[in-house]
RNA sequence: GCCCGAGUGGCGGAAUUGGCAGACGCGACGGAUUCAAAAUCCGUUGUCCGCAAGGACGUGAGGGUUCAAGUCCCUCCUCGGGCACCA
């Protein structure tokens, strides 16, 4: 029989809620320790919970109730990213107005968070979709606004046709959007811009004092894109005019035979002599009409001369001007001096189109292919400034130098990333407070007037123009100038769903303040947030912008940190059971998986576990071992049907049992299999814990009042050690394991002492709290688990004491060594059984060393 | 191509960071209980040799360092993730 499950967990999670267990004080206390432990807030979709959100929550909640009895004021907040697509595109096939389905979908997930028991200060919850919430959003953008780092361009910029929208260069994959994967194309239009390049520097500085994934450090550094180098000038033949160029190498100046321009690059036309026009106006023309995503594809580079010459500033030389389409306009200055010597890029142009080639830099073998290495530089002098002999740095830092004192270049740093996209032609987001007047000059909304609350709207058809669909709703959109009163008109475009979750952090920390965004005094107090828990696929969008966020409002002086996070950890994804495949063709025969190639039309077909085998390396049919069977996990889906539902497996096993068993699948950030029979061994452990304490015959505790003997002891108090000091590192699959071990022991025992019990269900309660609140309930104590009562180990039952023990070694080595109290035989004789190897090896030497075995000290004296 | 991360039993995964490889869980096999089943409990379970005591081999492959290597170093292979004409 299972544990009443269902009683227990109904029980605790409304009296939790009647006496506001987990309720943070608005005030802060004078002398109180804070920690602030945050989930990343979800999008409330109407598909409900999956099984992939309480693994992160379960995780942030172990710490926060394990934080919370440790004597941190914790504080542990939940609230609702929105805004976005999802809502609108519903709303458009069902008539249903987004705010509805929004509160819907809300209602659901809080629904289903309670049922799992979270600790979360439900008081603090928040909502990006509030007026009260996105006046501050509003605010903030005004900030932006203010500082100059917010500004209108007329950029191309990415436009999604079946979204109806623009998106940011981040979610855009492959010239599709990250959203749907649907096909988007560059056009120009009027939009929003966000300075994020200002912050280029400051971002890259900030990741180094950060605890985060280092792959996230990563993603971002590349992300940001920095790389050092000079723009140097080139004086075009018979133009008054120069042809600028961005290089990293500047070192390889004197290598230079020729440059290449983007498509796009205003001097092109100038340049391009009349022989040459014909044929550099067609390239450009295809150029230009091939699609961003096949002009980004790598293959053959191709181009064409334009006729035009420039002086290479270091030697005079004139070296002839090209064009091709693998020079990118958005990057540098749109046009590249190319030293086929050193660069792959250039010598495979060079090589195609016949441009000489010259070695600047020794070591590589130049008739072969670019030496990009380091080296000492030859032929690169000139009458003021000779490189060679100098190597890569020293040559770099001489040319720049020169460069500037002629006035023919500087030392710069690029970036790859570029400001922030920041406007939607969506209804669903936050209103920019921003009007036009009637000469198309834009002004901010007074702070006083804030929010610029969304209208109501019954039509969510995208316009299709620049305009969202807000244009359609003429008194919102006609207002008057705040300074004049004349008319003016309000900006129809909404912001990106990442503005609602760039700084929501902040608000949970003083959720009704109207006055400001946040109290100085908090911001101050709980800042930092000291665990960060969420996805990965986070690591360039919400995270970098937040982070930008952050430091703007750390300019502005409304926060004291220049990092809002400063733990961050990614959990895995949770994937549905393993499945094994077999393969039939058209005639219905198996093909062994070895021969099937992503692209046959194969029929897959799923086999039961029980038909299958393993083969060396790979797994086969049971009855046919000559075919081959894939065996793999897959991303839960509906169309696959591996979706495990929460409330499915809450309704059978409870609560406790599904937070515990995702934090024994595995490691935290890694992504797992999920396996039901893997998660009724958690249940069972779970029964035992039950069985342990309560006598399920006559429903009174099975607990004896008998005082624990020391063996009993010694394995509570290993446990609570090791428990301890997994959650320290967040490994919570091994701190249960290592309870599980002392249930296995504990069921040996005659009787389980209540000295024993009641420590063991404090260690276990904040993995499985409804559980442990139940039976620390039975013990007989009238408060809920006091946060004081955490079990502390008792150092003297582990501590080390020295036990000599003398190992006789072929007679004429003797080691000495010292023990633990409490190890046990086995791990006596490993220790003897090291202590032998080494002096065997320094049998009939005279030496004296200490070495180190598990737990214990060997001291070896040989002679 | 470049940058991260990972390869350990039939499966998910442990291993105090260089010290008894396989904790814990699943599965499987055997047993107890039961009229029977479920549930529960007790054993066994890396591979090979052996009746046994015991022995040999074992952490993707190959080399190396060390008294001692899953862990450190070099070369390679495979799988995930990210970036990808960035001058």
């Amino acid at each position: 029989m299972a544990y009443p499950f269902h009683d227990i967990e109904t029980k605790w999670q409304q009296h939790w809620e009647e006496h506001q267990t987990f309720r943070t004080p608005d005030e802060v206390p004078e002398d109180k320790d804070e920690f602030y432990v945050l989930d990343m807030f979800p999008y409330p979709s109407g598909a409900g919970l999956h099984v992939g959100h309480p693994e992160g929550y379960t995780a942030t909640d172990i710490v926060a109730r394990y934080k919370r009895k440790q004597g941190f004021n914790v504080l542990h907040p939940m609230g609702w990213d929105a805004f976005g697509l999802p809502a609108e595109q519903y709303a458009l096939k069902t008539n249903t107005h987004p705010r509805e389905t929004t509160e819907k979908n809300i209602a659901q997930f809080k629904r289903q968070l309670k049922r799992l028991g979270f600790s979360y200060d439900w008081q603090r919850e928040i909502n990006t979709t509030d007026p009260d919430y996105y006046k501050w959003t509003q605010w903030i953008f005004l900030q932006l606004y203010e500082r100059g780092l917010a500004y209108q361009s007329e950029e191309p910029v990415w436009w999604c046709e079946e979204l109806g929208t623009v998106l940011a260069n981040e979610e855009v994959i492959d010239g599709k959007s990250e959203r749907g994967g649907y096909p988007c194309e560059r056009v120009p239009m009027r939009q929003w811009v966000l300075k994020i390049t200002e912050y280029a520097d400051r971002l890259l500085e900030g990741l180094e004092a950060l605890d985060w994934p280092e792959s996230t450090k990563q993603m971002q550094r590349n992300w940001i894109g920095r790389s050092e180098g000079a723009n140097v000038y080139f004086d075009l033949a018979g133009i008054d005019d120069s042809l600028e160029v961005y290089t990293t190498r500047p070192d390889t100046l004197f290598g230079a035979t020729y440059m290449v321009l983007a498509p796009e690059h205003e001097l092109l036309d100038e340049i391009t002599t009349d022989a040459h026009r014909a044929e550099v106006e067609a390239y450009v023309d295809e150029a230009l009409r091939k699609s961003e995503r096949k002009r980004q594809q790598q293959g053959e580079k191709t181009g064409v001369f334009t006729g035009g010459y420039a002086m290479n500033p270091v030697n005079g030389e004139e070296i002839p001007i090209w064009v091709a389409d693998y020079v990118l306009a958005s990057y540098g200055t749109g046009a590249v001096m190319a030293v086929p010597a050193h660069d792959e890029r250039d010598y495979a142009f060079a090589r195609k189109y016949d441009l000489p080639v010259r070695e600047v830099v020794e070591g590589g073998e130049i008739e072969e292919e670019a030496y990009v290495g380091d080296g000492p530089h030859v032929r690169s002098a000139n009458e003021d400034v000779s490189l060679n002999g100098l190597h890569n740095e020293a040559a770099k830092e001489a040319i720049t130098e020169w460069l500037e004192a002629e006035g023919t270049g500087e030392h710069t740093v690029n970036y790859q990333l570029q400001d922030w996209l920041f406007s939607r032609q969506r209804y669903w987001g936050e209103p920019f407070p921003i009007v036009f007047t009637e000469d198309g000059e834009d002004k901010p909304v007074p702070e006083d007037e804030l929010p610029v609350t969304l209208p109501d709207i019954d039509v969510f058809e995208p316009s299709g123009t620049p305009e969202g669909p807000l244009a359609t709703i003429e008194d919102w959109v006609h207002t008057t100038d705040p300074e004049t009163g004349a008319p003016a008109t309000r900006e129809t475009n909404t912001m990106p769903q990442w503005a609602g979750s760039c700084w929501y952090y902040l608000r949970f920390l003083d959720p009704d303040n109207d006055e400001r965004l946040v109290d100085p005094e908090k911001e101050e107090y709980w800042m930092p947030v000291d665990l960060y828990v969420g996805g990965s696929e986070h690591a360039v969008l919400h995270l970098l912008y937040a982070r930008f966020w952050h430091k703007v409002l750390y300019d502005a002086g409304v926060v004291s940190t220049k990092e809002p996070f400063q733990t961050l950890v990614h959990q895995g994804m949770i994937l549905g059971e393993t499945e094994y495949t077999a393969y039939r063709d058209e005639e219905g025969n198996v093909v062994s998986a070895e021969n099937v190639a992503d692209d046959t039309d194969l029929t897959p077909v799923q086999v039961d576990e029980e038909d299958v085998t393993k083969d060396g390396d790979v797994f086969v049919l049971a009855d046919r071992p000559a075919v081959q069977v894939d065996a793999r996990s897959h991303k839960m889906s509906k169309s696959r049907g591996n979706v495990i539902n929460p409330d499915d497996v809450v309704d059978e096993y409870g609560a406790d049992t599904l937070r515990l068993y995702e934090m024994f699948m595995g490691p935290l950030e890694q992504d797992k299999p999920w396996s039901t029979d893997d998660m009724e061994g958690v249940h069972r452990f779970l029964n035992r814990i039950w069985r342990l304490v309560v006598d399920t015959d006559s429903g009174g505790l099975a607990v004896s009042d008998e005082e624990p003997d020391r063996d009993q002891l010694r394995v509570l108090h290993r446990t609570i050690k090791k428990v301890t000091e997994d959650i320290e590192a967040r490994d919570f699959n091994t701190a249960i394991a290592a309870m599980m071990e002392f249930v296995n022991a504990a069921n040996k025992w005659d009787t389980m002492p209540r000295k024993i019990a009641e420590p063991f269900v404090l260690l276990l309660s904040p993995f499985a709290p409804h559980l442990s609140e139940e039976l620390w309930a039975r013990f007989g104590h009238d408060e809920t688990l006091a946060y004081e009562d955490w079990p502390a180990y008792d150092e003297a039952l582990i501590r080390r004491e020295v036990v000599e023990m003398p190992v006789q070694v072929d007679g004429t080595v003797r080691a000495t060594i010292e023990v633990e109290a409490d190890a046990d035989e086995d791990d006596v004789l490993a220790t003897a059984k090291a202590a032998d190897n080494v002096a065997r090896y320094l049998d009939g030497t005279d030496i004296q060393r200490e070495i180190y075995v598990p737990g214990q000290i060997v001291n070896l004296v040989t002679g």
